[in-house]
DNA sequence: TTAAAATCTTAATCTACTTCAAGAAATGAA
DNA sequence: TTCATTTCTTGAAGTAGATTAAGATTTTAA
């Protein structure tokens, strides 16, 4: 799979010409990943922003109990990466992981910072896909806040039925917010 | 007050020329607020970006249950609004209000794009606070998914505990996710 | 095609909170 | 300086969801 994906994503929000678009192709690195393979592990510094051509991410942490907790899933057109570690150079907190097998576009953060140069219309772009995350991630917040677990699970399902099918019960119990068997016992009611 | 704050803020994440200083002064309206007024209610569009000079804002919804939930704080130097509102023009979901007599710098939307469009730099800097903001707000996830209530109390204590004097114990409580009663009952243990 | 690993279920017990209710204290406006 | 409003406290009773533990099922790999 090219990046056909990731340009025509971009296009959405910006434009850019038949040369800035050449240039970008050559920003991105494909790479396919198999299921339960890490992109970014505890400890590390996180260097490059992954976009998902296929497949389905999710960044975790390990909990002073031992427990995974699942901060973000990411499937299909979406980026994810760790922005607190790429800001500061720090070594992460979480860990980035294939949820089954993943094809994903790495753009470096070095590279990044080269294209905001050239091309004025990358930096924008981000701009907006970084406002729509930052405004997702206040709408999570919320509905952690006002909803029982119960109602977010039932939320949850409406919303992304196919996603639900696709991805292990106990990781989204996690990005949930409950545990796996108080999801069992949801499910059992109906 | 001027707003010198705001453009050495600025100038903390981009250069800047004199001349794009001239123009984005232009671009800011200053305003006093007193305490407890609203900047946005629910169900208006939201049309600006405020940038607190001095003072205190919450951003707050109304649960199903009629009790005041605080996803945000911002003072001092800070952006706040509801950037899903702001992105589709479709109503607020979310309240925003003085906590105490405040100062911002209002930045209209249609100003602010049309900023973007003769500063790139102004794109830049929105950029880099959007990616702050966005992985702070992963934080804050971490932190509720993590740490129980009273944890979080303390932990929010000892990182801003000029801010606790500052703000009533309810909300408080509100934006640590819990009672004001059991913020009470902590309180009361030591 | 079978054993091992991963995932899901069920049930009993426990706990970190919520809710409700009522009074006490602090703050603010006339 | 006083009354009204806002904020904070305390205690009793209730509950959403955690924890533990063990078995059942599904998936994976050799």
């Amino acid at each position: 799979m090219t990046n056909e994906n990731l340009l025509s994503h971009i296009h959405k929000f910006v434009l850019l010409n038949d040369n800035e678009k050449a240039i970008l192709q050559s920003y991105f690195k494909n790479e396919t990943v198999k299921k339960k393979e890490h992109l970014l592990k505890e400890g590390q510094k996180c260097t490059a922003n992954y976009f998902i051509l296929k497949g389905c991410l999710r960044m975790y942490y390990i909990t002073e109990t031992g427990t995974e907790q699942i901060v973000q899933f990411a499937i299909d057109n979406w980026w994810l990466t760790d922005y607190s570690s790429l800001d500061s150079g720090k070594p992460s907190q979480f860990n980035i992981q294939t949820v089954e097998n993943t094809e994903v576009a790495i753009l470096d953060n070095k590279i990044q910072e080269e294209g905001f140069k050239k091309i004025p219309a990358l930096e924008r772009y981000f701009r907006i896909i970084l406002q729509k995350a930052y405004a997702a991630s206040i709408m999570r917040l919320r509905y952690i806040f006002t909803q029982s677990g119960e109602e977010r699970f039932h939320h949850f399902n409406n919303s992304f039925p196919e996603f639900v099918q696709r991805v292990p019960q106990y990781m989204l119990a996690s990005y949930l917010g409950f545990t796996p068997e108080f999801l069992s016992k949801i499910r059992a009611k109906k």
